[in-house]
DNA sequence: AGTATTTCCTGATTTAGGTCAAGCCCCTTC
DNA sequence: GAAGGGGCTTGACCTAAATCAGGAAATACT
């Protein structure tokens, strides 16, 4: 078996138990994809043909709205899927973009496949439904946080729920994703130093 | 067949092919409950044990902060379905509170329920996919929305998303829907009239 | 009908965080 | 090793929306 698929497999594995057998079915229906740092994979206004499993590299969505400025949608690491969902569910046009911020191994899904792959392989549409769920639960509190708490929280909280990812991402980037001002994460920062000194 | 699932099975029906048989074994998994104004579903700190689905009424979730702010989460009324999702999926204490805004009737579903009626009718497994993977695609928008539009912006557009709510919601509960004062929805209305004019 | 409780409005004041501007540091890339 | 471009910091200033406070409407309750 490939050795980026692994990751795929794994993730499933954590969610459902799924056999050999299954594993061959599955993987027939993704594509390997490579993209260097700063590749578009989606692009606004394009169709969004796949959904997209990160094995290796970050990637981000994000929309860009009237005055220019980017909002970060969702970082996708290993073991992340991204997508421009409602695109990718309904049929429209894409409103997000998503590139790569480092260079990146994605495995594709096309509509057809995952369509596909859910009647053939009900076990996918079990791993799907928990993941969506999971998902689900998790933008819950995402939601909760953008609306209720100080900038100073929402940059801690990030910090504490992904402690990995934060090494990894410009703090540019961190700000666009929890609505700052990249200037407010920076005194965020400093004071942070100085009340720990 | 009770008159109450008719609101189910129609949801459901705009997503899968269910047949009579299946309704049959799905009834059979809920249970019917009505609450009056002001009555608690789920209070924070409780075990969140069901999923509900409201045939009648209207409900709200919401978290209370630090400064006993209330933020309301999400409103549920005929054909929504409402929990504690984190609470119910991961089994951890809620930390929502669930009450009904107008008199309500909802069927609940209990997890062992959920899972058994998952394994039991495939096409359940399913339905939740799909229901999922389409509010995930809903709370995508809302989150940037939050995040990057004015509390002008916000309040029109919640109207537009929801003409027909608007008018069965104090506005003070709209407020703490989209994170913003009551005062400040006060001002916006009087400007938009003084506009309209 | 009359009281109580929400709900809503409006003004004055405050504040968190955004915006603008300038300079520095650290990578790349010729 | 110079030149350029990100990324980061810091200061001065500004603004959208929160907060505080008071009263007016509107609903609900007996």
């Amino acid at each position: 078996m490939e050795q980026v698929f692994n990751v795929l497999f794994e993730h499933i594995a954590d969610k459902v138990p799924i056999t050999e057998r299954d594993k061959e079915v599955v993987m027939s229906f993704f594509r390997r994809k490579k993209l260097r740092k700063r590749q578009y994979l989606l692009q606004e206004g394009d169709v969004c043909k796949y959904i997209s499993f990160v094995t290796e590299g970050l990637m981000r969505s994000y929309t860009v709205d009237e005055k220019g400025n980017e909002h970060i949608n969702l970082f996708a690491w290993e073991g992340w899927w991204i997508s421009d969902f409602a695109g990718f569910i309904f049929g429209n046009e894409a409103k997000l973009n998503i590139d790569a911020i480092e260079d990146t191994t994605v495995l594709l899904l096309s509509v057809e496949n995952y369509e596909k792959m859910l009647t053939e392989v009900p076990l996918m549409e079990r791993y799907f439904r928990v993941l969506y769920q999971n998902s689900l639960a998790t933008k819950d509190s995402r939601l909760i946080s953008a609306i209720t708490h100080t900038a100073e929280e929402k940059y801690t909280m990030f910090l504490d729920t992904y402690p990995s990812i934060g090494q990894r991402l410009p703090q540019n980037l961190i700000a666009s994703y929890l609505g700052l001002s990249p200037e407010t994460i920076s005194r965020i920062k400093k004071k942070i130093t100085e009340t720990n000194t």
